[in-house]
DNA sequence: GGAATGCTTCGATAAGGATCGAACCATGCG
DNA sequence: CGCATGGTTCGATCCTTATCGAAGCATTCC
């Protein structure tokens, strides 16, 4: 009984299946709200609430208050590592799950993260997007350029900041492990894909599944 | 609330205290009877069989009995690897601790891990190891190149698969926050350094302590 | 200044699980 | 076989903690 690090409590925070949930629902890298943990987990809002508060006591969230929304994320990259550790002992262990169906690939190829558009699809677009040089990587932000701006408003649209929400914001996408486009203009966008009907939302999952006529649509206004 | 591996199960084990004591023991990488690890965990020895009990049902541990003694071990590399990344996010959050001692000091410079070397010293080597084309970094894996097969093989060791265990394997160390080698390759050099009496282990601790002789040793044969 | 929304705290309840003593198996020794 | 030793199972107790409804704050919108 050697004294050290205190592994019992981090592991025991994510050893609730509610809390597991909303960890698992964070790795996506986006910063969620209450409400939406809540729903993620299954849970009520003030048990969520309650185990939000002890998810920070432990150190493995962080907060970011805007107004009244609160928005919960992942400490950081070594706690999100922890959990990739952990889903990887709970995959070999667990039920030998069959080979990833359908759904699966679906999930890698376009889902839903949060309010925006995540998987393959969105990663190549965000690269294109730099590529014409209708966002600029400036540091670690993204911002819209003025071509950017005018291309997006002839889309219908509108780029201009209103809430404190940044409209541009990189989100580490769980599948590629690069870059997708967050923010107000990234939830626009899904916002389009779904109005055009170029796409719609699986039930009951995250994935987003194409039309063949959508995808060509998407793909020659954000992938030409 | 989507289905996937189940991460609570998993990390509800590890968030026992006495069971994470038990499994911080068995980090040394020698396998413990059940009574010595009730002693560890300072718990009665129903209490750890029952504990010892649900880490088998989890598939974190492995059993092996000979007689009337069984010896319970960590269920692999993977497992330690988990155990470790815990171990990093606790080290972080935790209570800021007073001055590492000279025990700390030395688990940072070269410690067992399950059953290969880590620290700054296991870090350094395999840095060195694909800077000279011994191992070569293939995706997210770790290649024995040939010139690393006949490398290894003068020294004595052996690199063919023979079990479902990969050769080579990164695992994420917690002092460092770098990879360093697991996998057989990783098991047989620590080996080597042991059989060679380059260095020795520490009683009760993981620590690893290189003899100034072997260290020269070590360094000339893996980090030159 | 209301009214509405997002979230947290409080209080009570219920369920899960950690713990130990005692009894029960299994193996090895003489 | 009888006995000692290492381990597990059983049963009862106790404590932790997850849970939700209701009420309370805080912030924004109208």
């Amino acid at each position: 009984m050697r004294e050290g690090p205190d592994i019992a409590r981090i592991a025991s925070l994510v050893g609730d299946p509610a809390r597991a949930n909303m960890l698992n629902a964070l790795m996506g890298g986006t910063a969620l709200t209450a409400s939406e943990l809540a729903l993620e987990a299954g849970v009520s809002l003030p048990t969520a609430s309650s185990h939000l508060s002890k998810l920070m006591d432990g150190g493995l969230l962080t907060l970011a208050s805007q107004g009244r929304h609160r928005y919960y994320g992942l400490a950081g990259a070594q706690v999100a590592g922890m959990i990739e550790a952990i889903i990887g002992v709970a995959e070999a262990v667990g039920p030998k799950r069959v080979r990833p169906g359908p759904r699966d690939a679906a999930m890698r190829v376009a889902r839903v993260c949060y309010d925006h558009l995540a998987g393959e699809q969105a990663v190549a677009m965000l690269d294109r997007l730099f590529d014409r040089k209708l966002l600029l990587r400036d540091d670690n932000q993204i911002r819209l350029s003025p071509s950017g701006v005018s291309h997006f408003s002839a889309l219908g649209i509108e780029t201009h900041a209103k809430a404190r929400r940044p409209v541009c914001r990189a989100c580490l996408d769980w599948s590629v492990r690069r870059s997708h486009l967050a923010g107000t203009l990234g939830a626009a966008i899904l916002d389009k894909i779904i109005a055009e009907k170029w796409a719609r939302r699986e039930k009951d999952s995250r994935a987003v599944v194409f039309s063949p006529t959508g995808r060509q649509a998407f793909e020659r206004v954000f992938l030409s």
